[in-house]
DNA sequence: GAGATGTAGTTGTATATACAATTATCGTCT
DNA sequence: AGACGATAATTGTATATACAACTACATCTC
């Protein structure tokens, strides 16, 4: 892996970012964790996204999308086409709500007996996320989730 | 947010995995920081991906896309198109290695230029997902993606 | 109550991501 | 030399993601 540099001066602000960069980090992190899950789901066809979608509105009850959205901190138009999937799968419902403006996503049955399915697989690939990144590492992001949303840094949408 | 839920009662199966994912959070914390970074570095023209990939091919100096792939757990199938429209923006150049395979990919000056005129901006999305993250979450962070790569879990392509 | 302002969701467009299949080349073995 | 298996990259297809623009509805203000 490691390969001859034919020139191996470069900016140390580049070095910096290499070495340092959050996002750089966090990013290949979860492509990593993602493909864990997205690998031990796909049996169950269930992608981790729509599993997270499938959770929240289970926890929410009827939940307008906005409320999705926000547990999730995604992007409002992410989530219309993630639900537009999975009502086409029939996993979710939208009934109008009161406000015209407004809709109420729901999990269908089938939607719950999916997830349901699903819970073994994901417990595979959650042991095994646990184990790559240490209790310690679990605790920080947990922190770290918790404060996200406790700053409030502004969701998009 | 907390609403009304018209049926409180759901397998607690369900809610193991809204209070305990790693997935959920580690990807609801990635799109978080990775906005944070794109709105920062968007006034250079530049996305976090993209200097993501700069920052590995300076480093690396002649790199073959297999090589960055590996650096950053990106599926090679990913890069080579993201390569693409770094090479329409002529930020990297593509030469043939001696294997015919194999190509190299270099940063061009211009896009070298890109890359540290950008500096400044990551430099302040850096400190704001640090404040966000905590020293203790940055550490656990850089841990976590230490301990990937030594374990080598495969990665893709 | 009509027009201004604001909010919820969808649609247009683009990037990022990955899996499966394909293409092109390489190396080896006989 | 030719066949076969391995490797590097590209291409086909689908999902996930976000910003900007738009639509439809609501609320506020005068």
């Amino acid at each position: 892996m490691k390969r001859k540099s034919t020139r191996e001066s470069f900016p140390t602000a580049v070095r910096l970012v290499a070495e340092e960069c959050i996002a750089v980090r966090l990013r290949l992190l979860t492509r990593a964790i993602t493909r864990l899950y997205n690998q031990a789901l796909r049996p169950q066809g269930l992608t981790v996204s729509q599993m997270n979608i499938l959770v929240a509105a289970s926890c929410l009850g009827e939940a307008r999308p906005q409320d999705i959205c926000h547990v999730l901190h995604l992007e409002k138009s992410t989530l219309s086409r993630d639900v537009d999937r999975m009502r086409r799968q029939r996993w979710l419902n939208k009934k109008s709500g009161e406000d015209g403006r407004t809709s109420l996503l729901e999990v269908t049955p089938a939607g719950a007996k999916r997830l349901e399915k699903a819970i073994p697989a994901w417990r595979r690939a959650q042991e095994e996320a646990h184990l790559l990144l240490g209790e310690p590492g679990c605790a920080a992001l947990g922190r770290a989730v918790t404060d996200l949303r406790k700053k409030g840094l502004r969701d998009p949408g």
